[in-house]
DNA sequence: AAGTGGTCTAGACCACAGC
DNA sequence: CTGTGGTCTAGACCACTTC
């Protein structure tokens, strides 16, 4: 249990919801695998039933477990083809939503950068993975990425050959680093390409370009990602829900 | 009760939702009003206090009712302030956040268009009341909106004084027409401006605008209002969340 | 002190999946 | 038939607000 009474002011099914998270994080039980039933998690950490209900609860609404009544609760395997996803219907006007396909550019270690820093929640300097990607459709240049992350928790990143990177990095992180990406927050602003971007995208100087900053985080909302996105703004199309 | 006996097959908490957001949508209670307690809601219905809270925990997580402590649970009055309204850091990088002035340029009665019939899911040829708007920060033009509302719902606005709608429509709704916007959905895309948009905006012919189409639906997911609201690219930050 | 929502319990019965 | 999650109940105690 350890972490389960890291704060007894917090209620039961709170820290039982974060005690479960941090066992999911841990991997103690794979994606697509049932967690225990309810009644035995209540047995488990001495709560009644409803308590433990509440708690899991709250993993649904995150998207981290799924409930199948009758069967068990499961962990969700492939957060990654849904709305995490959306931007990419950047260009598939034309119809399905495929899976762009990904070209590492670049791949060093770095110093963060304030801004980089800051994103993160770690402290200036600290050593931080800059990768570059081009993600194209069909060969076309469709988004210019620059990528950071934590090296401390993705020095594995450093290892593998960029070519067995495959087209996305969330599932990488996940096999590779026991990173679980669960939500994330964008901010989008519109700027001009410099040459050096209307080289990479192929578009003329000075066209408009979406700039689509993401902060991808796990499901105990700590930072795991930033990435700066840039695609050429007249095929962007982006979906929002408010609430 | 009426309404809450709609489909008996339907889980006692879920109608119970339904007839309190109904109720609410009636102005049985005004905003920032509470409702009756769990105790009396639960015995007036004849249905055990945590079924009660059930029904209530969706209208709060819906941002409708407002629980407090001690105090009672009560209707949330404007829900126009927060998330709704983000994409007025349109420009406001110097800051605060402040509602633009609003300038109705054009009211008038038209018949649907298939796309507007499409969005407020009305038949073709429905009268719609058709508005087009200008925004401003400071006497500098923001925002062009084109506004279609559904006739039979929103009579009222056709009645009122144009110079008397204020700077926020959603307000004007509620208050005239007892229509409440609870959650929207929006799509984002980029085009260059024509002539007309770009003298509107006062922007040079051809500058990228930012396009965003908003669905704002009620408490029940009824579309209410279809707008389409197009501002300079270049002035545009738009934040957003994924889960 | 009285009334409200917040947490937690213990148990009943139902609907569904799988043997 | 057994085990799972889904619904619902009745009641205890706590924390907070109001008088």
């Amino acid at each position: 249990m350890n972490s389960a009474s890291r704060d007894d002011r917090l209620p039961r099914y709170q820290r039982l919801r974060d005690d479960l998270a941090a066992r999911i994080n841990r991997n103690e039980w794979r994606p697509g695998e049932p967690i225990p039933s309810e009644a035995e998690l209540g047995a488990h950490y001495g709560v009644a039933i409803g308590t433990v209900r509440k708690a899991i609860d709250q993993l649904v609404a995150d998207a981290v477990l799924e409930r199948q009544q009758g069967r068990g609760t499961f962990v969700r395997r492939a957060r990654f083809n849904s709305s995490l996803f959306r931007f990419f219907r950047f260009q598939s006007e034309s119809g399905e939503r495929r899976v762009p396909q990904s070209r590492i550019i670049r791949r060093r270690s770095v110093p963060a950068t304030s801004a980089v820093a800051s994103a993160l929640r770690i402290p200036v300097g600290e050593p931080v993975i800059s990768l570059s990607r081009l993600r194209l459709i069909d060969d076309v240049p469709l988004l210019a990425e620059e990528i950071w992350l934590q090296q401390s928790r993705f020095a594995k990143i450093l290892e593998i050959d960029t070519a067995e990177f495959g087209d996305l990095l969330y599932p990488l992180y996940e096999e590779r680093c026991g990173e679980v990406v669960v939500s994330a927050e964008e901010i989008l602003t519109v700027e001009t390409a410099n040459e050096m971007q209307a080289r990479l995208l192929r578009l003329e100087a000075h066209a408009p370009l979406i700039v689509i900053e993401r902060l991808a985080l796990d499901l105990e909302r700590r930072p795991i990602e930033w990435r700066r996105s840039r695609g050429p703004a007249d095929r962007f199309r982006y979906h929002a829900e408010i609430r």
